[in-house]
DNA sequence: AACTTGACCAACCGCCAACAC
DNA sequence: TGTGTTGGCGGTTGGTCAAGT
């Protein structure tokens, strides 16, 4: 499915430079990189203030964590991701979005930077965008939506098929697979869903059901909203209407 | 052979939250 | 409570290589 090689070993950084207030950017040299494993391997990643001037490096505290963390720590892979790591990735960003730290603490072994390149060079280009479907429609509320989604599913499967296939949200989404079963019936009602935009940095989904679910979603005080922490989907009830906020970094799986 | 273009990736930049004082 | 510092994060840049022209 991927093909995902390191093209070579070759080494492409920046030429080393140093700036006028005497801190060395660009690549590291061999030498550099044995200063700092040697201090850290003896004092530990703490501090990294005092790491150059401790360790004897010309370099600023943040290149050097990110030359360590990125670069010299024990246990990195480098390169050469398998098709379990690819899948696992494409899953995850559908999951979390452009949350790179977060995917890479679930891939043992890679970096928040590595896991990064490797999407914007390998991945992304084979997860192709979801585009609106034929099914949209224009609904009258609420006014300021742009667009409005409405849809009748009889199950939670066929609703998450439809998700799938309209929003691109692949994995079921658990939004709504992970309500409870009895809350199934609830699918023969009607599901309107809207997207909008408010500015070029913000997408938001506006949903709204006239018999919403309590299960799994974290309600607010006044129990009219529901939250799902999955895709930082924040759903309204009916008597509410609509409105929901949306993390930005999902903006790539609608747009 | 010379040049151009695109892919790749290490490193940098700027923002922000957490923390210390 | 306000301010400064630090570390963490995601976006972007710049240099090199390989392939194409």
């Amino acid at each position: 499915m991927f093909v995902s090689q390191r093209r070579n070993n070759n080494i492409m950084v920046r030429a080393p430079v140093v700036d006028k207030d005497g801190v060395k950017r660009g690549a590291w040299s061999l030498e550099e990189d044995q200063k700092l494993r040697a201090y850290i391997e003896k004092y530990g990643p703490w501090k990294w203030r005092e790491v150059p001037t401790l360790a004897g490096l010309m370099r600023c505290g943040k290149s050097c964590r990110l030359r360590w963390l990125n670069y010299l720590r024990p246990g990195l892979k480098r390169g050469n991701y398998t098709n379990e790591e690819n899948e696992l990735i494409c899953k995850l960003h559908q999951k979390y979005g452009n949350r790179w730290s977060t995917i890479a603490a679930k891939l043992p072994g890679r970096t928040d930077n590595e896991v990064k390149n490797h999407w914007n060079a390998h991945l992304r280009k084979q997860v192709k965008p979801k585009t609106e479907s034929s099914t949209i429609k224009h609904e009258g509320k609420p006014k300021e939506l742009r667009l409005s989604h409405v849809y009748e599913a009889k199950t939670s499967k066929d609703f998450a098929e439809y998700c799938s296939s309209t929003f691109g949200i692949v994995e079921s989404s658990s939004c709504f697979s992970q309500q409870t079963s009895s809350s199934d019936d609830n699918f023969g009602t009607e599901i309107n869903w809207g997207m909008e935009d408010y500015n070029i940095d913000q997408l938001q989904i506006c949903g709204y059901y006239d018999n919403f679910w309590t299960e799994p979603y974290v309600w607010d005080h006044n129990q009219t909203n529901a939250f799902s922490e999955d895709y930082g989907i924040r759903m309204f009830s009916p008597q509410q209407q609509y409105e929901t906020t949306y993390d930005h970094n999902y903006c790539d799986l609608f747009c």
